[in-house]
DNA sequence: CATTATATATGACAAGGTGTCATTTGTCAA
DNA sequence: TTGACAAATGACACCTTGTCATATATAATG
């Protein structure tokens, strides 16, 4: 059933702001793109560790000096194409918000489809698992993918029904639910059962782990 | 306020089970030791990434071709301390739930205060950090630890008043906000209002997110 | 005790990685 | 044409890892 991927992934990047250097932005962009490309497509192929500018270089036939003008290594390479398609990350997910009035069950049902089909159609896959797992336990709570997610959609989500105490943690609560249902959705081949699967986990989210009597 | 730690962690770890070579077993327990001991605190030191077999062997005093006899690489010298850690962690949070006769918004309130009071005591934050970070998104869902803590305890858990549909998502859930909790605590000096804060949350994931009168 | 078998230890080595830097090449303006 | 600045280059120093033939210790046996 499960017999893929026996690997896991806990990966230690070098945080801080990411900027490739004033010269990569100078470059003709058809040369900018096809270092990403090919940064991307290591980045999908190898696990993080192995990821090997070496490679990358010969791939996208630069030099071993340019690159280090461009970028001050792989972590900041890396750090840098997150930040690209982060942004697709967030306005897909405002949009989602948006459309649904703001109702957070319904955004993060949405969600799950929208999310497993991109991918889908994008062969993200691997990569996206690495922007996923960028969201993780301690990226989630304290470093700025999530926090700035949060506050990107905060202004979209409707209150008026839901408990005041934490809207960020309840946020970072569905969103960590979503990050599995999603990864779980990449690796099955059986999308509709963890589809609904996700769904239940929602409900418990939104209504509590307590039968109906016990409730406060 | 929030001014430490520039650092993320997203790590590639290899899975699978973790267990050193016979040759390492037989060892005198004292050279185990040191080797473990040597180990840990480069673990607890240095970024995962960085972590180097080579001062790894020159601070334990052995040659390299030993190292690579007793375990096949970083990996699995990491899996293996931290198998041994995880037993510790596993009885730990099973005497909780058992005290607290199985309710699990008590046994939460209190694996809380048991750990963050183990951590301190033993010195233990960057690696047990560490520790936390591998039962991240993945490996909360897709690998052992996550899942074989779950069945440790399982039977441990009053499920009476619970909804039944996935008790082992909602375990994840408790988890995923203990561990958040506990490496705030663990890098905050003010770790009464984390420990308020967590307790709020806590609350959150019993009774849901909705007002009262929104409910079902 | 001598001899053989087996377990353990060793460090030189190949293969490969990273980041730097003095130097070359390209480009544009005066 | 010349000078000035931007970009590209690849050899280099220095690191890492995992391997392996060899040496050494330990045990087992005739």
């Amino acid at each position: 059933m499960n017999n893929c991927m026996t690997t896991c992934h806990i990966v230690d990047i070098k945080g801080g702001v990411t900027m490739p250097s004033q010269t990569f932005l100078n470059l003709d962009s058809r040369k900018q793109n096809k270092l990403l490309e090919v940064a991307m497509n290591e980045f999908k192929t190898v696990r993080y560790t192995e990821v090997s500018v070496n490679r990358i270089i010969q791939n996208a036939n630069i030099s071993r000096g340019s690159f280090y003008t461009y970028f001050t290594d792989k972590d900041d390479l890396f750090g840098y194409i997150l930040e690209l398609n982060k942004k697709k990350v967030f306005a897909l997910t405002k949009e989602v918000f948006l459309s649904c009035r703001g109702d957070i069950k319904n955004s993060f049902f949405k969600l799950f489809d929208v999310f497993t089909k991109e991918i889908e159609d994008h062969d993200f896959s691997r990569f996206l698992k690495n922007i996923f797992l960028y969201f993780n336990i301690y990226k989630e709570k304290f470093d700025r993918p999530g926090h700035a997610l949060f506050l990107y959609v905060k202004d979209s989500i409707a209150t008026e029904e839901i408990k005041a105490s934490d809207l960020e943690f309840i946020f970072h609560l569905f969103m960590h639910n979503l990050l599995i249902g999603i990864t779980e959705a990449v690796r099955s081949n059986n999308i509709s059962s963890i589809r609904e699967q996700y769904r239940r986990k929602v409900n418990i989210l939104c209504y509590g782990i307590y039968k109906e009597d016990k409730r406060c």
